[in-house]
RNA sequence: GCCUGAGUGGCGGAAUUGGUAGACGCACAGGACUUAAAAUCCUGCGAGAAUCAACCCUCGUGCCGGUUCAAGUCCGGCCUUAGGCACCA
């Protein structure tokens, strides 16, 4: 046991009085930027779950200092935010004290946890000094034409008394409060973040995110391609409307159109029988908010407006419906419906009887020359009762197939289908669920000799009774009628067969690529040479072009409180909206203790006359301040360009600061932000960087993100379950660095993971072991020769393991390296000061302690091993030896042995023996230091 | 519905390119030390059959197939689960 509280704290003493941590912007050695998100500082104090993350970043930096590197690891706090304002409209005072008190209790966590920050960068969102430039480059938004103000429908808190934006208010309750989101018009300050769209998305190219998280972004924009194509609408020669499709090429399909019940045009082409309808459809979608639209999953609504479009391609008289599956936000508000092709589209045509015509057929097997065409059918039934399925057995002539066969001369697939059912087994008494999609199946038919290119209908039928008459066969059909289960259905081996199992378990339209069909110009053709065709058809008949569409909308950047940054605009009845003078920055929050919000809305500033009462920067006259401030997301979105020169107080950061630093080398953060924060830094990144103000488009290199720290229960940790672990109490229990190692130790990292005290204990105990170990200590030079292996190992290993985030790896190799030197009767002292170093990076206080009880100067001043080769050679190594694949035994070899003479060792092995007596040996194959596997027969 | 992960002992989890599945830790059991406890140390610890015992054998990484000398790892299909997105055409 050792006293981890005072050495806990005399080395936090030793780090701040040394200024070990301090990155200096004027270094000669190369730079390392190593970022964690910045904490919004709530009341609740640090969350161990920032104990992960901070612990994992700050061993990296740890380790990259020893590597010579000049690291830039600061911190800093995202306090501007909801709760500190309701918190002190509560207590009737400044949100600004509410946050001062926070920010001490998390700065204090953080020291007595041991990071290594450089404090002397620290700042706030809500110093004025910060948020001056925050409202500053809101400004350089504002004069590059990048913000303006729009009145649009926005989601709106009844409660918080506040517009969310819709990633806000997700699931159409607010994201805070959980209060029911209403619709509601509001003028709005908004950021053209669609502009950027191909560029957020072409960026990712530049950077080193995660997989999944490139993924996000990539979703978040979702980028669709595909084209507008014009229908006229027949009997207003002047009225043409445009669709936005992905699916071009399925325009010969189309059977009717939607248009967004808040189109332009419902209202000049709906005809007076069908107005009354109308009118009471679109009534009641206006009701609605855009939430409870979507929410309205499977079961289609609308209706005719008695209108018809013109299908461009083939000239024929199509259908208009108004829908609220259509979006008037997205697109054009404006679609054209393909049911074949289309999933909502089809579920709107069943409902509606709205004919569905395929143009794409899926092709199964693999054309050849002069095929023989045909058309047939494959029939599955069903008996719900007995839960099986019909089926032929072939046995070896064929196998298991559901029931197939040709259409005759003059007949129908459906009757074609029911009279094979017939002959073939005999049953009569069938009821048709489904007709399936058309495919085209390529085969060669062995007892004719003959190649075959079908056209095949499937159709799912229900059994309704076993009456059955009998077989009516011919004398080569010999097999057995066999009713199946859902599980042996796989022994059906025939592609054809198989594809039109899968489409009765998928609901209607066939999205998936193929031949097309009925489409005149683009008949033979695949998807994507299809879409290619009609698109460049289009174009040159000037009803439609190519066209890129993005989810991505502009950004909401306007909220009706008063704890944000205030946003900087004038707004004076002669000159409209007015900059506010960039010389005048920062726009300061008024101190007041009481700010209530409005009760219509209005932002708390609204309130208060000295705040909005001012003159207009242009002309002189009375003027009223924007009384709305800015989203928190707006001050994280560049925090990490201050942090590279924090305390500037003429630019937010100096270009040489940025150029020196350049970017942000590894970035940590929760999965939560991974999408929206992201993409908000890195659009305002690159609005910076195209305006000349940063040095690189993108700034951010590597972000990886880590997964939560659940309750001992699995669950999410929360006050009202009460499985909230409070880090301190853990602190002053066990010591940090024992919390450090027990949450690397707790698992992958970037998966959620449960608290257990007894894991945590266990790590105390690996601590105390190697405390203890320094009692074994002998005064050899070096370091003991039989270590060397395994200690130039650990090296490899933990930095492989660091750089790949295997923290947990990273303590189990140190603790099997302690097991080995426990093995020993002693060992030196730079065996051990090793171990130090390389547990350094995660616990730092008791590892810092030791190597200076053993007389060493400070681990903090010393260089990080390196692992050398030549010690890693092994002489000597057991290898498995397998007979057809199982291990039979072990052999020894030395590196320098050859191939037959491992073969010969292996053959030697008594239990090998024992498994190929009296069997034909057909190979040994040798894999070189890893295994042999002998092949034996009979 | 779509996208992205994940599924391995009693538990957390290991397993660089396919090459001895279960490293490391926890829990548990037995033993040593101790008057006793704690701490520490030693031993065992996937399941099963068999045996005095050991060796050994069979099965085993969510399920069903496949590829391979060899599959936790690759391929096809499913199930469960977590997160994200959602009438986005």
């Amino acid at each position: 046991m050792y006293d981890f509280s005072k050495i806990e704290k005399k080395w936090q003493k030793i780090w701040d009085e040394k200024r070990v941590f301090v990155a200096d912007n004027h270094s000669n050695k190369n730079p390392y930027y190593v970022l964690v998100e910045f904490p919004y500082p709530s009341g609740a104090g640090l969350h161990v779950g920032h104990v992960r993350s901070y612990t994992a970043q700050d061993a990296i930096a740890r380790m990259m200092r020893m590597k010579g590197y000049n690291v830039l690891f600061p911190m800093g706090w995202d306090a501007f935010g909801a709760p500190a304002e309701q918190y002190a409209i509560k207590n009737h005072i400044h949100p600004k004290e509410a946050v001062k008190e926070n920010i001490q209790t998390f700065k204090g966590q953080m020291k007595s946890l041991g990071f290594s920050f450089d404090w002397t960068r620290e700042f706030s969102t809500t110093d004025p000094e910060y948020y001056k430039w925050t409202q500053w480059q809101f400004l350089q938004f504002y004069k590059h034409g990048m913000a303006y103000k729009d009145s649009i429908p926005v989601n709106w808190c009844p409660t918080c008394k506040s517009v969310l934006s819709n990633e806000d208010a997700a699931g159409g309750v607010c994201e805070r409060c959980g209060e029911r989101v209403v619709q509601k018009e509001k003028s709005q300050w908004m950021l053209r973040m669609s502009d950027y769209s191909e560029d957020l998305l072409k960026g990712l190219d530049d950077t080193n995110f995660a997989n999944r998280v490139k993924l996000g972004q990539i979703n978040w924009i979702g980028k669709s391609v595909g084209a507008h194509i014009n229908f006229k609408v027949d009997g207003h020669e002047d009225k043409e409307f445009t669709v936005f499709t992905t699916r071009p090429d399925t325009l010969y399909g189309v059977t009717y159109c939607v248009l967004a019940p808040e189109h332009q045009y419902v209202s000049s082409i709906t005809t007076k029988e069908n107005r009354e309808a109308v009118e009471k459809y679109r009534a009641e979608c206006a009701k609605k908010n855009e939430m409870e639209r979507t929410e309205l999953n499977k079961n289609k609504t609308g209706v005719f407006t008695g209108a018809y479009a013109i299908n461009p391609a083939n000239d024929s008289k199509i259908p208009i419906y108004i829908s609220d599956y259509v979006l008037a936000t997205y697109g054009t508000g404006a679609i054209m419906a393909v049911p074949a092709h289309d999933q909502r589209d089809y579920d709107f045509a069943k409902k509606f009887g709205i004919p569905i015509i395929q143009v794409l057929e899926e092709v199964t097997g693999t054309p050849h020359e002069n095929e023989i065409q045909k058309n047939s059918i494959v029939a599955i039934v069903y008996d719900e009762k007995e839960d099986k399925y019909l089926t032929i057995n072939w046995h070896n002539k064929g196998g298991r197939l559901f029931i197939g066969g040709t259409m005759k001369d003059g007949e129908t697939p459906l009757a074609c289908a029911l009279r094979e059912i017939e002959e073939e087994t005999g049953y009569t008494d069938l009821e048709l669920i489904a007709e399936l999609p058309k495919i085209n199946h390529h085969y060669y038919a062995y007892n004719k000799d003959q190649y075959f290119n079908i056209e095949s209908t499937g159709f799912y039928f229900k059994l309704n009774s076993v009456k059955r008459n009998e077989q009516n066969l011919d004398d080569d059909e010999v097999f057995d009628v066999e009713w199946v289960s859902k599980n042996q259905l796989n022994g059906i081996k025939d592609e054809l067969h198989n594809k039109t199992y899968e489409y009765i378990t998928s609901s209607g339209a066939m999205t998936g690529d193929g031949v097309h069909i009925h489409s005149g110009i683009l008949d033979g053709m695949n998807k994507e040479e299809a879409i290619q065709t009609m698109v460049d058809w289009l174009t040159e008949h000037h009803c439609g072009e190519a066209k890129v569409n993005y989810k991505m909308r502009d950004w909401i950047f306007s909220r009706q409180r008063f704890w944000g940054e205030p946003i900087p605009m004038i707004h004076c009845d002669k000159c409209g909206w007015v900059p506010m003078k960039e010389e005048d920055l920062p726009l300061m929050l008024p101190d007041v203790v009481e700010y209530e919000p409005t009760e219509d809305g209005e932002s708390p500033l609204a309130n208060i006359e000295s705040f909005v009462n001012c003159k207009c920067p242009k002309c002189g006259h009375d003027a009223k301040r924007e009384t709305d401030t800015m989203p928190n997301w707006a001050g994280s979105s560049w925090y990490f360009l201050r942090f590279m020169d924090a305390h500037n107080d003429h630019e937010f950061a100096s270009m040489d600061a940025m150029k020196y630093w350049s970017r942000v080398d590894w970035y940590n953060g929760g999965m939560e932000h991974t999408a929206r924060h992201l993409l908000y830094a890195r659009f305002w990144v690159q609005f910076l960087y195209n305006i000349g103000l940063v040095p690189n488009k993108e700034m951010i290199w590597t972000r990886v993100s880590h997964g939560m720290i659940l309750g001992p229960d699995g669950q999410k940790m929360s006050k009202s379950k009460g499985n909230v672990v409070n880090p301190d109490d853990v602190v002053k229990e066990f010591g940090a660095d024992t919390l450090r190692v027990y949450e690397m130790f707790i698992g992958d990292y970037q998966m959620d993971a449960a608290w257990s005290v007894d894991s945590l204990r266990g790590c105390k105990r690996f601590l105390d072991k190697i405390s203890r170990m320094k009692d074994k200590l002998n005064d050899k030079p070096g370091f003991t020769e039989s270590l060397e292996f395994i200690q130039n190992k650990t090296i490899q290993k933990i930095e492989h393991d660091m750089q790949n985030m295997g923290y947990n790896t990273v303590i189990s190799s140190l603790m099997i390296l302690a097991n080995a030197y426990e093995e020993l009767e002693s060992i030196t002292k730079e065996d051990y000061q090793l171990l130090l170093i390389l547990l350094n990076p995660i616990a730092p206080h008791i590892t810092e302690e030791l190597n200076e009880q053993i007389g060493f100067s400070p681990i903090y001043e010393g260089e990080w091993p390196v692992y050398d080769e030549s010690k890693m050679v092994e002489s000597t190594k057991e290898i498995a030896v397998q007979v057809n694949g199982k291990v039979r035994g072990t052999i020894v070899i030395s590196s320098d042995e050859d191939e037959n003479a491992i073969k010969e060792k292996a053959l030697a092995c008594d239990n090998v023996l024992r498994h190929i007596e009296g069997k034909e040996i057909v190979k040994v194959i040798v894999i070189k230091g890893k295994i042999v596997n002998i092949v034996v027969k009979g």
